[in-house]
DNA sequence: TTGATTGCAAAGACTTTGCATATAC
DNA sequence: GTATATGCAAAGTCTTTGCAATCAA
């Protein structure tokens, strides 16, 4: 459940919190803040853009979800643990949420095998652009 | 030079533009509006900014340049026109050019030999984190 | 109780736009 | 000459912040 990433990064429990975290778990797109809100308060009217804001932030700061970037630059917020990528759809501009472990073995084994600029490489994220 | 990539474009050459342009050419970070503003305006004090962003934008749609954005989602600009990637610097916070046509080949062979999302890919960009 | 979180209102950062003037072709 | 680009000022969008009130632990 969500409430137990909160607790477990030693955050509050706050009913905001809890109906943040469980839509964008339950999301299939990349809602942006001001799409939490809208969604946020059909239930909890008095949820403010601001409360959304600093929650996301503080989930993204907890690494609870993580925060991406649109084409145009906007902030999107993705709540997905396992490690995936994205593909920008280049017909409607959205995100497509890529899980290829096959993938991630062939580009882990070769950082292995491959230094990157001399860096301790932690993480990598692929972004792909194409049509159906 | 600058100016044949403006022409080719067909766009029309201006004096703020193969500046623009030359700046990022030569530019070995990922430099913000701001900054090839505050550059610009050295030489040429009339520029503006909004100048800088229609140039910009400009060379974006005509894929002169590419946008990418840090972390905390600011634009940047970047030149350079040889595929590459982007690692982000845990430390400073800033980006570096990954050149690495090893890792574009082994990742290119994955895709051809295996369907993503049933897309047809054109593209993709890896975001690497990491520290020295 | 006590520190963390929220709501509110205001400000801040970054970017875009409309329009008159100037410039490239 | 004509369409395009620039400069200017103003507005727009997205996000952050300070502070008092509220709430979770």
């Amino acid at each position: 459940m969500g409430f137990e990433k909160i607790i477990n990064a030693g955050l509050k429990t706050t009913v905001q919190r809890i109906a943040i975290l469980d839509f964008l778990e339950n999301s299939d797109v990349h809602p942006s803040a001001e799409m939490v809100f809208n969604y946020i308060t059909e239930k909890y009217p008095t949820v403010t853009l601001s409360t959304v804001y600093n929650t996301l932030e503080k989930f993204v700061e907890n690494k609870i979800i993580n925060k991406v970037f649109t084409i145009q630059g906007k902030a999107r917020y993705d709540a997905k643990n396992e490690k995936h990528h994205h593909l920008f759809d280049k017909n409607t501009g959205e995100f497509i949420d890529v899980f290829d472990d096959g993938l991630n073995d062939v580009v882990e084994k070769y950082l292995k095998e491959h230094k990157i600029s001399n860096f301790k490489i932690d993480d990598f994220q692929i972004n792909f652009t194409g049509k159906i």
